[in-house]
DNA sequence: TTCATTAATCGTAATATTGCAATGAAACAA
DNA sequence: TTGTTTCATTGCAATATTACGATTAATGAA
């Protein structure tokens, strides 16, 4: 099948895994790394930043901004991608209510 | 070729990817979230509480104990899974230092 | 022993993901 | 205009993931 079953859990999970899997590549963890780090960018430095050919770079940038966390405004013949910083406040508030979930005293095994 | 080029990342990103990989799939999300809630559990429950097949279910839970995320004890015919709370603390870390970077107040766009 | 229960594993089909070369499209320079 | 640069998109091929039925292995009950 290779198909997620995406119907049977609620939204909250949904979103957590789409988030999750969008972090699920090391490519783009170091983009959005890159970008925290420079605050600003381009594609092209990214591309000799990370060693992956243009094309690859740009479909990981399309699946960062879909999700809303990057966004990219057009300076002449470059673009500049950023972190946005709203959406990535947002996200964090999802994934952290996930991570941060209280683990109880109580030893089982 | 759906194959990730791990060898061009370092250790930190590619550590990270594998963590959020993990949790980008809501069964997953659901298995923790309800390990958390009950604090003890059998897999028996789990394919009723998600409502996937069995074999679906006991494959999910290989892939959080390959990570170690969670732990397994039988106990007769049935088996206990837990979360690992030593290594959700570490693995904690891991994600907060990359979903806490820094965003600097420079606007770019 | 035989039967039932429980969960792991195997095999397989459907679909998704990754990566790249080739091509397009837009902006700018000469 | 023509060329150049920059990034997006398209079209693959290779591999990974998801899901399930069938089977296996182990335990316990009768």
């Amino acid at each position: 099948m290779g198909l997620v079953k995406t119907e049977i859990f609620n939204e909250q999970q949904n979103e957590i895994a789409l988030f999750a899997k969008v972090f699920g590549h090391p490519a783009r963890v170091a983009i959005l790394q890159h970008l925290f780090k420079i605050d600003t960018c381009i594609c092209g430095d990214l591309v000799i930043e990370i060693g992956l050919a243009q094309s690859t770079i740009s479909q990981h940038l399309r699946e960062l901004k879909q999700l809303g966390l990057i966004k990219g405004n057009i300076e002449g013949t470059s673009v500049c991608y950023c972190i946005h910083k709203e959406n990535w406040m947002q996200m964090k508030k999802v994934m952290h209510q996930f991570l941060d979930q209280d683990i109880s005293d109580e030893t089982c095994c």
